[in-house]
DNA sequence: TGCGAATATGTCCGTTCCGACATATGTTTG
DNA sequence: CAAACATATGTCGGAACGGACATATTCGCA
């Protein structure tokens, strides 16, 4: 199936390298899934940085612990919108996600 | 429902004011409406740029009509994601998308 | 005013996403 | 090592979202 081969790429990419490397993506999909790595980057670093648990992190933004750990893996099933979400839960502002998302930094 | 009810503040955040003016959001909820709906202008500014029709926008990203209407109403029916993906199609890239996620200015 | 095009609104139903749970794997500490 | 804690992975039932369609409303223009 297309979708699941397009998700298995998406799940690589966070290993792999970078996502538009893989073939059969437009460079807007490409773009879309390199936004979501970095969201899902900057959880991570985020919750790091404040020295939370997963379990804790989750309890803070209203979900899992489980969805927490696909939110920072990148996992297919974990939209953009729960992790703006998280990250704005969490004490992220419009302007940090503004440079998460623009910026091609890695 | 306590959902629906956010709905329709969102919804009517659209023609009345700012999102956070409406009670009950938290300010990272109300930031994540804010951002909703400075993507569901930029839609439409873009398309409208283009000068392209909803139908012609909506084939060229691969969706409806009528939810190319909803997007650019900011409808809560409609995804960060679908907006951030519509807006990559259309040609946008993550530095525009940064710029619209995290400009305070309206 | 009336007609055609564009946009808005409502609904349907298949797909995707989410929190929750279970469980596996990994890491720290005594 | 083993217990306690943290993270990863798989699954499930229900909620949210999406394209599509029908239809209403608005808009432009002759």
């Amino acid at each position: 199936m297309k979708i699941e081969k397009r998700r298995r790429l998406e799940a690589a990419g966070w290993r792999v390298g970078e996502a538009r490397d893989f073939l059969e993506l437009t460079p807007g999909e490409a773009e879309f899934v390199e936004i979501k790595l970095a969201l899902a980057r900057r959880v991570r670093e985020l919750r790091e940085e404040k020295e939370w648990s997963q379990a804790e992190f989750a309890r803070l933004v209203g979900s899992s612990q489980s969805r927490v750990a696909k939110m920072e893996a990148a996992d297919p099933t974990v939209s953009v919108d729960l992790l703006v979400r998280s990250l704005l839960a969490a004490g992220a502002n419009r302007r940090e996600l503004g440079r998460i998302v623009g910026s091609t930094r890695r």
